[in-house]
DNA sequence: ATGAAAGCGCTAACAA
DNA sequence: TTGTTAGCGCTTTCAT
């Protein structure tokens, strides 16, 4: 078991010098003879020293030690900004932490774990707004929430450009000829599925179409409420040629709504989603949908906490992410075949 | 910056006790007078007390942390067994730091950091025999695989009862009346597609039908290299009418092929998946394949791992979990249309 | 039941 | 340039 790990003053005590001059060089501290270096570094390799790194946080005072949270791990946009965040974060020596908090309990239990018990030096809360969870952050503590900051808490954010993407993905029905477009909005809370409906109703009142609350309906991200949605659209006899959905899996719901109610996409509805998410183009039809550079989300986040933990006086700048239309074949231009 | 949280000293200060005996009184230890207790959590609530997370794993040399490391955090596979180690976990008071490491070398690295440096426990390693990676895992350090222990690395494991669910799934095609079936392999070198090869041939052994090498295509898990295995096939007028796709996206892929040559499915030829992705059931058609309860598998990793940190001397039970076929749309009984 | 002293392995401040 | 002395905030003996 106790395998005792040689310690800085093993080093120390076989390269003939006092441990600080060891922690000196392990630190790369500037003023050590070049000579005295060497014979410490002949001891470090002899004895196959490795600093702790629970002692050195104990004496700096910083952990090196993020943490991420998100509503779960498994989601493709969680885990992919999870991953972002974990590469931009070892490259600057930090490590992450990921944990899943399903409702504000759990949620404010972790924080209490992770913030108040001082395991990490920073946090990422991806989805911040889901259940008021971010609340329950410590005022000061450093934070960059994943999703906008509507709620006008004073962190610092990365987030899409909702807005501009949702409208983008509407004008692009809009130059198709479609006029009546249902838009599958996600989970209410999460800014961005406020965003992406702005940008869909811009859209439509750009082209001088009036946005009508009929066609504009709940969704909670997964494929059922997509299909949900249009089964109820299409028993209401609600009229329209073509489909909004927030993301792709509500958007491949949707489709096979449509389909089980006997109508081919794209040939009578157009379908276009948002994510594009590593399947998209092998589904059937491949979806046309809004690509985004979600890891790259996950890799600001990260740099941003970094800085903010290094240079705190900083004012962080929030920012946005562009996003660009990927065309595949579940839309088309709009035709009276229905 | 400094708002210098209370200290075990201040609370003893403040109750009038040493700080042995509130460290006493946070530990649960037996041995404090109930008033004196009363009078240190009256301190402990007044000061907000918590203790430090960091002191504690540095007098106590065990950081309650563990890593779990997997080719990538994104892949749903890998993305669910970490957030089921992350539940396990937590409720035995451990932490997960989740890492991805792509090659061999990154995943040295990362074990210098983690287990070098002592920042862990104990260590969850997802698909451990990818680029021979296990073999930077110094021996005796606490490690659970997740995938088997074909190589005998002396360590525990879970994995899935893979060798019989290759076989459930083609004895499945089998009893449809398909004695053709052409199998997509994963990636070589991972324990389980061995094992799932290894059931592909005992059901057909156990059905008289030779085990045809040329009906065995190798895949890298991506729908691309379904679909081009299936192209690759058709090409070449192999005659098959069922295939055996080891993980779902590869079926996608084979799907998609069988589809751009003009083939239904399940009309013409029957796939059968793997893994039972969250979409399975929204795929075009509806795919039949074979359930496993991923989340599980993460679950009794860190159970496992948590228990051989605690109770180093007792011999871990490694062991597989069984998994089941679901039915839907994409398989269908044998005939001869094409 | 409680306290005093030592130590976990490092860094930081000061002296030499 | 190097060494000495103090901590960091806890837990772990060992007394009392």
């Amino acid at each position: 078991m106790n395998e005792s790990h040689p310690t800085i003053r093993d080093v120390a005590r076989l390269a003939g010098v006092s441990h600080q001059t060891v922690s000196r060089v392990i630190n790369n501290n500037e003023k050590v003879k070049p000579e005295t270096r060497k014979k410490v570094e002949a001891a470090i390799n002899r004895l196959d020293y490795k600093p702790n790194a629970i002692a050195r946080s104990m004496a700096r005072g910083k952990t090196r030690t993020l943490a991420c949270i998100a509503p779960n791990l498994t989601d493709y946009t969680f885990a992919s900004i999870i991953e972002g965040a974990e590469q931009e974060a070892r490259n600057r020596g930090y490590f992450i932490l990921s944990s899943s908090a399903a409702d504000a309990d759990s949620f404010a239990d972790l924080i209490i774990e992770l913030v108040g018990y001082r395991r990490i030096d920073g946090l990422i809360v991806i989805n911040p707004y889901v259940d008021k969870r971010y609340e329950h952050i410590p005022d000061n503590f450093p934070t960059i929430f994943v999703g906008d900051d509507s709620n006008n808490k004073n962190v610092g954010w990365v987030a899409l450009d909702d807005e501009a993407a949702g409208k983008l993905a509407v004008q692009y029905l809009i130059d198709l000829g479609h006029r009546e477009i249902l838009c599958i909005k996600g989970i209410e809370t999460d800014a961005c599925t406020q965003d992406r409906t702005k940008g869909y109703c811009k859209a439509l009142e750009e082209a001088q179409i009036k946005c009508d609350d009929r066609l504009i309906m709940t969704g909670d991200w997964t494929a059922t409420s997509g299909y949900q949605d249009i089964m109820n659209a299409l028993e209401e006899k609600i009229s329209f040629s073509a489909v909004f959905a927030q993301n792709d899996r509500m958007a491949i719901g949707a489709i096979r709504a449509l389909r089980d109610f006997g109508y081919q996409v794209p040939d009578d509805y157009s379908v276009i989603g948002f994510d594009d998410m590593p399947l998209a183009s092998y589904f059937d039809p491949p979806l046309t949908t809004i690509h985004q550079d979600i890891n790259r989300i996950g890799q600001e986040a990260a740099l941003m906490l970094i800085t903010k933990i290094n240079q705190p006086e900083q004012k962080t700048n929030s920012h946005r992410l562009p996003v660009h239309l990927i065309e595949r074949k579940s839309t088309a231009p709009f035709n009276d075949r229905r």
